[in-house]
RNA sequence: CGGGAGGUAGUUCAGCCCGGUAGAAUACCUGGUUUGGGACCAGGGGGUCGCAGGUUCGAAUCCUGUCCUCCCGACCA
């Protein structure tokens, strides 16, 4: 295999997919738009998964799980959830393949075997989960239901990418339904900001939130939350979405509780969701052309240790002083692996393990043994330094929380530089072309208005930020009033 | 679904225009020397040239069809 990458600055997609492949997350599969996790990339996840998970349970969530597959008279109950799907579904409409007697050894789908209702595989999992919903609700008493689901689901698109957009993807799901439609509300925006929180404080992608258009919305939502991140090449990704779905699901399969003055009433409904997309974002948003760039509090391996030795004798020093090192770092639920393997050399660990991403490297050779001392190597920084032996566990315990802070810093500090208010539609156009990222712009409020700027400028808008102050302007592309300012950015 | 590029060893690719013994690098295996930034020497194994037809004495190479992949668009809750 080819060592080098593509330089970040030459080829963005290209580069994206060379380290994807090259770091060991994934591979491309032989089924059209899927992509296989490798253990190393399923193991970002698994850490990824642990944290979230944790944070769901915190807020009040358990986990269940739901079937693959959706009816599609099911399917198609609440009308603009299954329109907006509609086109990208994947269905199965057969439950049975024979042997094809024209052709020996090959298999046909059995024509007697077609299902009397087709299944769609869930591109989302509403409509089952609200299905359910409606035998497990009567009672004000009975809610708040708070259920997370984690699962894969389909979305046959035209074109895929690595992590970004895959025909499958692993995500979580959360469904729940309420009482009151400021209850909802609340558990739409808490969740956006779990989803923040995670982001920007495990993986280190600092993130706006905000409220997207109607146009950019949810099918079958009243509100969509977001989280919209900035990937190196000034792109702007939806990072995680939590929708407000007001009682729209709650009507399409009539779910109704009564309430504690014995009224019948509509439940009122949210659901929320991050999917293995986030892998792509933490790709885009850190790494360098020498590879992953990994925040260690979700980095599958935090401290690589890589031996030099020239004789036996030495290597056995060398690894009775790594085991003392081990057992410490271990004790504080530190990540470590002492990679001894004599089949490579020093330098070429040294590549491999900056192409994926550990955070530190410590290398210890019988010179440094001598004087007490160890190489440390810090991946964001690419710096080398020193450390003595006696205090290297504090250092290390010290350098990791130093690194997730530095990584976050510096993408905050990219993200900052690559948020532009523009006052017209030349800058806004020459923004975009030249300097990308965010812009901050004026728009008139209708869908016509976004339809067009996206049209002529292939800018959407990511979102209405919360914290956009009240102020007046002239919309960019019409010139009509406008009270506050949202932003626009190309997307993935 | 439109435009472009491609499918040959595990991987990256050359060979194709102009038909005639299946190639390189890298990876892998064996032995040895090495080991502080992707080592070196010697030897070795590995391929239905995407698939199906056709032309030809002969096809990786020419023709037709087909499947798949990547890139750029369109699509993308």
């Amino acid at each position: 295999m080819s060592k080098e990458i593509t330089s970040r600055s030459e080829n963005y997609s290209q580069w994206y997919n060379d380290l994807v492949l090259k770091s060991e997350l994934a591979d491309y599969s032989a089924v059209r738009g899927c992509m296989i996790i490798k253990p190393y990339g399923y193991a970002l996840w698994e850490n990824m998964h642990a944290a979230l998970d944790k944070m769901f349970k915190d807020t009040g969530h358990v986990n269940a799980y739901f079937p693959l597959f959706v009816p599609k008279s099911l399917f198609e109950a609440e009308e603009a959830n299954a329109e907006g799907f509609a086109k990208e579904c994947a269905v199965v409409t057969h439950y049975r393949l024979k042997a094809d007697a024209n052709n020996k050894g090959k298999l046909i789908v059995d024509p007697d075997a077609k299902l009397e209702e087709e299944l769609v595989v869930r591109p989302t999992s509403e409509a089952i989960i609200w299905s359910t919903y409606k035998n497990w609700i009567q009672s004000y008493r009975d809610l708040p239901i708070l259920i997370n689901q984690w699962a894969n689901v389909v979305r046959w698109e035209m074109r895929t990418r690595l992590f970004l957009r895959t025909a499958e993807f692993l995500w979580q799901e959360g469904h729940t339904a309420h009482g009151t439609k400021d209850e909802a509300i609340f558990e739409a925006r808490q969740m956006l900001d779990v989803y923040a929180d995670f982001v920007e404080n495990f993986m280190a992608v600092p993130v706006i939130k905000g409220t997207k258009t109607a146009n950019e919305r949810f099918a079958g939502a009243e509100e969509t939350y977001c989280i919209e991140a900035l990937m190196q090449d000034g792109k702007a990704l939806q990072a995680g979405t939590s929708h407000f779905l007001g009682q729209n699901f709650a009507k399409a399969f009539d779910v109704k509780f009564t309430d504690k003055n014995n009224k019948l009433d509509y439940v009122w409904a949210t659901s929320w969701g991050v999917s293995t997309r986030l892998i792509g974002a933490l790709v885009m948003a850190h790494s360098d052309d020498d590879g992953l760039i990994l925040p260690p509090k979700i980095a599958p391996l935090q401290v690589v240790i890589i031996p030099i030795y020239k004789n036996d004798e030495q290597k056995n020093q060398i690894t009775q002083k790594v085991n003392e090192i081990i057992k410490e770092l271990k004790a504080l639920n530190i990540r470590v692996k002492y990679d001894d393997n004599d089949n490579v050399r020093p330098g070429w660990k040294f590549a491999e393990y900056e192409m994926k991403g550990v955070p530190l490297r410590l290398t210890l050779g019988s010179r440094d043994l001598d004087n007490n001392v160890i190489e440390v190597a810090r991946r964001d920084t690419k710096e080398k330094s020193t450390i003595s032996l006696t205090t290297i566990v504090e250092s290390v315990k010290d350098l990791l929380y130093q690194i997730q802070q530095n990584i976050f810093e510096r993408a905050k500090e990219f993200q900052r530089l690559h948020i532009t208010k523009v006052e017209n539609w030349d800058e806004f156009i020459n923004v975009l072309d030249n300097k990308t990222g965010f812009v901050s712009a004026h728009w008139d409020g209708t869908s016509e208005t976004e339809e067009k700027i996206k049209e002529l400028s292939k800018a959407t808008i990511r979102c209405i930020p919360f914290d956009a102050v009240e102020e007046q302007g002239k919309c960019i592309l019409t010139g009509k009033p406008s009270n506050k300012r949202v932003l626009f950015a190309r997307a993935y």
